[in-house]
DNA sequence: CTGCTCACTTAGGAGAAGATTT
DNA sequence: AAATCTTCTCCTAAGTGAGCAG
């Protein structure tokens, strides 16, 4: 077809892989429209695979990654499409990591955890009266609620605008040039903050503050927050500035201790903000200890005989042994990790040396022969030791623990103390690489000295190495926030020491990247409406761009960067998804079944703009298939220069920010108008999670459900159903003391809920029993015990027996009324009245229970946490929080609190503080 | 551009610490 | 007091994106 023609001029972006022509020519457009094609082989319907791809071997070893190279885009002819997967639907949240896995069903657990089978019915059925919840199309569902969400975002935008045209003629243009860095920089300036940049110091006056309001003008250096609400009055305060005041000033001198100090947000902001400290000192880094041999007479063994291993190659044994103890095992089940792991262990032990009890050398072949037991056992010995010391020991080791790291906690930046990071040098271990990672078991070597660069202020003391060692280098490099830097030797990572996320440096990148999703709110209709054009262009890569920008919009999407094909896991983002991780169903379904970040897999079915179905199946156009990149004309760097052109400093991850909070936002906006929202602390505290559990879904922050999970749910379901029998049976008690009641309340009052069938409630009640007998037997020894103690004569057995007596009383009950289907009153005194209240008590436990257990159901494989600490501006729940009258501590913990200390201390009391 | 280096944020799981139940 | 479950912290892998040289 006559596209072909054009392949030419358009720069592409992918360079590999079959492309799709650079101009959609209108017939073709118009083509499209009609055609109901089913091009493809397999395109329509179900969402292929579930599997695995992988190609040959992946060994190969060559440097990569996040220090190395990133590319990769071959494109893998491999139709390989078979792979059975039966596939979707389940919850599955990974990629079972290999082929053999895939039929997961038999048994093979370890490796995927029982999450991925089918689960047995589960206590749904059995007890809970179910909860709108699941229905499967999340997306679906979501997709409504984020159009009104949208809208609204749209009429912000323009309101803003208009204020702010108001408030200053000349707002910014929104695209000039771009010098290089300048844009990044000029996007703060509304940034209190050291906001950047040199250059703005012309009179442009660049202010607007962030939320439009009225702005004084004093503003532009103002730092935040405060002033936005508050806004005439100057009442804002409570504890004032006074107060602040002379914090600071103590601050200043007694640098030492008063974490609290200085309120950065408060500050004026800087005028450059590359240069990150003028001074900067601290301790360096704590190495990993040493490497303790084992005691001589523990031993790996090789096919039945004892090993002498080199301490070296011992070492890398343990590294093994540890994963055998740890609570999770299911690396050492992995082949790839077992592969890798083994090729390493016998370098080791080619290099450095084994024998056996005769003092031979002896050759390791196979990691099957190799006998860690005894290692283990060892291991698990020590481990139980250190569990058994007395209270004094372990303070006293805690202690010493205390006293080590000590001089590294804290740094000093430019006189302020700041809590480091993680300034402890990673162990050598075994590298944990996640989903499918071709390098993972291999050894991570130990880190020396001699290969950590030193980052410090030129005035301080440098750090000294281990005695007989030097550092790699030592830099005073002020635009960096490290302190300490290495290289890792699997991928050649970068790996920094930094500070931790209570610091002042890292709140402030915090605000920044907060108050730079707000920005977007200005500009958000804007884009949308353009991208909505684009989606039309006859431009492919702007069509591409255009379709990519929607679907990052929309589903939240990471922009998805190369990678390295070869050296790392197979995922992806948006920018780089492939032929087979989308299927399309007419008229506008999309499903979406790839892994992301860290190998979660991102499996959803959405509905999407009618223009939007039609790109992407023009994007899969044959000659395309399986391997070739879905946006062949687009990579990250260009759909961010793009957006950079709307504003300074927007890029692709921004969307995931602003979209996550602008919707908690929402969220909670919405929650004024529930009933609960003035309910317990509890129900208050539920519908904030039940928020931020949508943002996480939005997200995709997903977990692995527990082992335990089902069996929990079971339990939880039983005791509800155990309750509810409870009730059933105070309700026929009601009928034992006014058989009349039965033509009052109605009959049905009275029926028993289906599902407590007979079968169950004989169980049950062997239970009850159960219950009871070992309560009494209990109670019994423990009596005697204390007779016993007090020197007394202990009980006989005899009396044991008569105890137990009520248990045989208890059962003859049961039986009885099984038998006749009524039951007696129980209780003294017993009155409707009584029972009525009893039975309301007993809704209440129910209610509570079906809570908890609905939410911990909604919560099994979703992450609250990554969203709340990464994307939802904390700022939102300060103000939830105080407007609900809900503790902050309910929300965030001690460390979040600190984490976000600016956002306490900057909207306290601002309770329209809005995102 | 491309390819590479480097810095910094985001992410889930392991393990420790607490809380609750037995 | 032990066992078990929940929550929090630590750990470090895996992303994003800037900037530079060719």
């Amino acid at each position: 077809m006559a596209s072909d023609s054009s392949d030419d001029d358009m720069p592409l972006a992918r360079p590999n892989g079959r492309l799709s022509s650079s101009k959609i020519s209108r017939a073709e457009d118009i083509a499209l429209d009609k055609s109901v094609p089913k091009k493809g082989s397999g395109m329509a319907g179900l969402s292929i695979r579930n599997g695995p791809v992988e190609n040959g071997d992946m060994d190969l070893d060559s440097p990569s990654t996040n220090g190395a190279k990133r590319k990769s885009r071959v494109s893998i002819t491999k139709v390989d499409y078979n792979d059975g997967s039966e596939s979707d639907g389940e919850p599955l949240a990974k990629r079972p990591r290999s082929k053999k896995v895939q039929e997961s069903d038999s048994d093979d657990e370890p490796m995927v955890k029982a999450r991925a089978k089918k689960l047995p019915p589960s206590y749904k059925e059995t007890a809970l009266p179910e909860s709108s919840s699941d229905e499967q199309p999340l997306g679906v569902k979501l997709a409504k609620k984020k159009a009104d969400i949208e809208k609204k975002a749209e009429k912000e935008a323009k309101v803003i605008r208009a204020k702010e045209t108001k408030a200053k003629p000349t707002s910014k243009p929104t695209s000039k040039p771009t010098p290089k860095k300048a844009p990044k920089n000029e996007s703060d300036d509304d940034l209190p903050l050291a906001a950047s940049k040199k250059r703005q110091s012309n009179g442009s006056a660049v202010k607007r503050k962030s939320t439009g309001q009225k702005k004084e003008e004093s503003d532009s250096d103002a730092p935040i927050s405060k002033k936005s609400k508050s806004a005439g009055a100057p009442a804002k305060g409570k504890k004032a500035t006074p107060a602040k005041d002379t914090k600071k000033a103590k601050s200043k001198e007694a640098s030492e201790e008063d974490e609290e100090g200085f309120e950065w947000w408060n500050a004026p902001k800087r005028e450059d903000d590359s240069i990150k400290w003028q001074n900067l000192e601290h301790n360096g880094v704590l190495f990993a200890p040493e490497y303790e041999p084992l005691p001589k007479h523990i031993k790996m063994y090789y096919d039945g005989q004892p090993v002498t291993l080199s301490p070296e190659a011992e070492e890398v044994a343990t590294f093994w042994v540890a994963m055998m103890t740890a609570a999770s095992t299911h690396h050492l089940d992995n082949p790839i990790f077992r592969k890798n792991f083994f090729t390493d262990f016998s370098d080791y032990i080619k290099k450095y040396g084994a024998k056996d009890a005769k003092g031979n050398k002896i050759d390791i072949k196979s990691l099957e022969k190799c006998d860690f037991t005894k290692m283990q056992d060892y291991w698990a010995a020590k481990n139980e030791a250190k569990k058994n010391m007395t209270k004094e020991e372990k303070a006293a080791a805690k202690a010493e623990k205390d006293a080590l790291e000590a001089p590294y906690l804290y740094c000093t930046w430019d006189g302020r103390k700041q809590k480091v990071g993680n300034f402890r040098v990673e162990p050598p271990s075994l590298f944990r690489g996640r989903g499918e990672h071709p390098k993972t078991g291999k050894v991570k070597t130990r880190v020396l000295p001699e290969q950590i660069t030193i980052n410090i202020g030129k005035s301080a003391k440098v750090p000294t190495p281990p005695a007989g060692h030097k550092w790699k280098a030592v830099q005073h490099d002020q635009k960096a926030t490290w302190l300490a830097m290495w290289q890792e030797n699997i991928n050649g990572a970068y790996k920094y020491v930094m500070l931790g996320a209570a610091s002042d440096v890292k709140g402030q990148s915090d605000y920044k990247k907060f108050e730079k999703a707000r920005e977007l709110k200005k500009h958000i209709d804007k884009i949308r409406r353009d991208y909505t054009k684009d989606l039309k262009s006859e431009v492919m890569a702007d069509r591409q761009r255009a379709t990519a920008m929607y679907l990052i919009d929309k589903l939240a999407l990471r922009a998805g960067n190369e990678k390295d094909t070869e050296n790392e896991a197979d995922t992806v983002g948006c920018c780089s998804l492939k032929y087979e991780h989308i299927s399309l169903q007419p008229p506008d379904q999309v499903t979406f079944d790839f892994l992301g970040k860290d190998s979660i897999r991102y499996n959803e079915t959405a509905h999407v703009d009618p223009q939007v179905f039609k790109n992407l199946k023009l994007f899969k156009k044959p000659p395309k298939t399986d391997g070739d990149d879905l946006f062949d004309r687009l990579n990250t760097s260009q759909l961010n220069k793009h957006l950079n052109s709307y504003m300074p400093g927007l890029t692709a991850k921004v969307f995931r920010t602003y979209n996550a909070s602008y919707t908690m936002s929402e969220l909670l906006k919405e929650l004024g108008k529930d009933p609960r929202s003035r309910g317990t602390i509890a129900e208050k505290v539920k519908l904030y999670n039940d928020c931020n559990r949508k943002v996480a879904i939005l997200c995709n922050h997903k977990r692995t459900v527990g082992a335990g999970h089902e069996q929990q749910m079971q339990k939880l379901g039983d005791r509800i159903k155990g309750l509810r029998y409870q009730k059933w049976r105070t309700k026929k008690m009601i009928l034992d003391l006014e058989p009349t009641q039965k033509k009052k309340k109605g009959a049905a009052y009275f029926e028993r809920d289906e599902d407590l069938d007979d079968e169950w409630i004989k169980e049950h009640q062997q239970f009850l029993i159960e219950e009871q007998r070992t309560k009494i037997t209990k109670k019994f020894e423990k009596d005697n015990e204390k007779l016993k103690a007090n020197k007394e004569r202990p009980m006989p057995e005899k009396e044991l027996k008569e105890r137990l007596q009520a248990v045989k009383e208890l059962e003859a009950k049961f039986k009885k009324e099984n038998k006749t289907g009524k039951v007696e009153a129980e209780g003294r005194g017993p009155t409707v009245e009584k029972f009525l209240t009893a039975i309301e008590k007993i809704d209440d436990r129910i209610r509570i229970l079906e809570t908890q257990a609905e939410d911990r159901d909604g919560n099994k494989e979703v992450a609250l946490s990554t969203s709340k600490i990464n994307y939802i501006d904390p700022r939102l729940t300060v103000v939830f929080s105080q407007k609900f009258d809900v503790p902050i501590e309910k929300f965030f913990s001690k460390t979040l609190r600190d984490k976000f200390r600016w956002a306490i201390k900057s909207v306290e009391d601002a309770e329209d503080w809005e995102f």
